[in-house]
DNA sequence: AGTCTGTGCATAGACAGTCTAAGTATAGGC
DNA sequence: GCCTATACTTAGACTGTCTATGCACAGACT
């Protein structure tokens, strides 16, 4: 696998923790990520996309086009109310998880 | 993907975690790992051993048949200097990556 | 005029890893 | 006799991320 596979199983919960702050366009959350994690985090579109299209399918967000801040179209992405639940659950769990591997990895 | 699919990626810094306090065998490694974890973590049979497979292929850990506690024939892992330097590596970036990812998660 | 970079979306196909599921084999408990 | 636990093996499905490409437009720079 490619070392950036690392993404792998959390692209989906940031992103719908991205859009917990009001509706965003795939670039933008794409940016916000990647900006806001210092790079440590990033986001390809190929990656970004196809996700967006998951997660709406099953009613995590919504897509509405629109303009985004420099006049060109875009299409907006919001939290449903599934989503919003969808996050809250997802976000525990991985956090439970990761604790779990934590404790492992620096246990002496 | 299948809800359980959070192993992803966090597998191999795990088993190599797991040799680095000595050999085990295969089912050793996943007892050990559910048990330490607390049940949150749980390895699949068929993950763990395509995965030991992987990483005695790249050179990380070595294989030698031999007898488990109780009696019966069990292929013993053990990590390499390599396998040593991967661990390292692997466990310095997850760390850096959940950490970013968890800065994102737990911000308001 | 032409090129380059940045913005923004879309999608095909490769790739890799985990999973389910089945099988082998042995041993002990009930 | 059956069930559970130990221990390894492997085929195939599944899914998600990646690379790569394409479209479209705008502004800057040459």
């Amino acid at each position: 696998m490619p070392p950036k596979d690392r993404l792998h199983g959390t692209l989906d919960v940031l992103v719908l923790k991205t859009l917990s702050w009001g509706p965003r366009h795939g670039y933008a959350i794409a940016r916000w990520l990647e900006e806001t994690s210092g790079e440590e985090i990033s986001v390809e579109e190929g990656s970004l996309y196809p996700a967006l299209y998951r997660m709406e399918r099953r009613g995590w967000i919504e897509a509405e086009w629109g303009m985004s801040e420099l006049g060109r179209k875009a299409k907006f992405y919001s939290l449903t109310r599934e989503g919003r639940r969808q996050l809250q659950q997802e976000s525990v769990e991985w956090q439970r998880f990761t604790q779990a591997v934590l404790r492992i990895l620096v246990a002496t």
